[in-house]
DNA sequence: CATTTTCATATTAATATAGTATGATATATA
DNA sequence: TATATATCATACTATATTAATATGAAAATG
């Protein structure tokens, strides 16, 4: 039941950005040097950020990246699912094919499905700018 | 974000032993056979509920394993953390020493804290009991 | 054209997961 | 007492995932 790094650290790379957000564009290695984060590794996590909008890139010396939309639109869940997956505890609450046949008499099902929501209600409620706010 | 088939078996494990429940002992044989899973998987699984006291084993023909206590005195919480270790979405939230120096600036870790709270109250709040009435 | 930075992909070490496999020990029954 | 049944205890293994590292091309700036 762990959130691995990737999710984790595209929490703190998007708080990051936000709280360092000036209009101009950030390099990566910067994020890196003051998360403490390898700035290859996190290259890697951004590249998903940017082929999902959140974040625009641009190369070159004066280049890298910033938010493409206002703070309050990101939510903890938005960037958490882009990285780590879906954050169902179980694979048979996942995507539309109900795979496991066992579904209907399954009494345990209830559980995963209480845990998901509860989950999703916790990332979903909370923002870019809650987060900001909070740091602050 | 998941639930190791460790934690899953058990608690399907724990819901056929009180589903099945006539006072008797059950052996794990016919709770492979009527869950679908490996009998020596789930041997090494009841080991652990067994050295935690939750259900009691007996050798030999006639044997098998039975609950130790009412249904209501089982949460989902136990079993889980019993099986899967901490319910805790990251390591630093976990045990008694915060081996993270960032804790005091981190805005991340009210995120994690509030999943972890959000999915204790939920495995907390369910019983066997619960499950075995859900099942019916 | 040299430097900076993103962008893209391949490779790898370490760990965790999900079991199998082997066999000893205890109990009931014939 | 022999046989079958069942727990109990470990060792082993295949596969997948995680968490990076490594290499280098492409684009932009001064």
């Amino acid at each position: 039941m762990k959130i691995s790094t990737k999710g984790r650290y595209a929490l703190r790379l998007m708080l990051d950005l936000a709280m360092h957000d000036n209009g101009g564009f950030i390099p990566i290695k910067e994020i890196a040097k003051r998360q403490s984060i390898s700035d290859k590794y996190l290259e890697q996590i951004i590249s998903i950020l940017g082929k999902a909008g959140y974040v625009q890139g641009v190369r070159g010396a004066g280049g890298g990246y910033r938010l493409t939309h206002p703070l309050k639109s990101y939510t903890v869940g938005m960037i958490l699912r882009l990285t780590e997956g879906s954050l169902a505890p179980v694979a048979c609450l996942e995507g539309n094919v109900n795979t496991c046949e066992r579904n209907a008499e399954c009494a345990t099902l209830m559980v995963w499905q209480k845990i998901y929501e509860a989950v999703n209600g916790v990332v979903d409620s909370i923002t870019l700018e809650d987060l900001v706010e909070y740091e602050k």
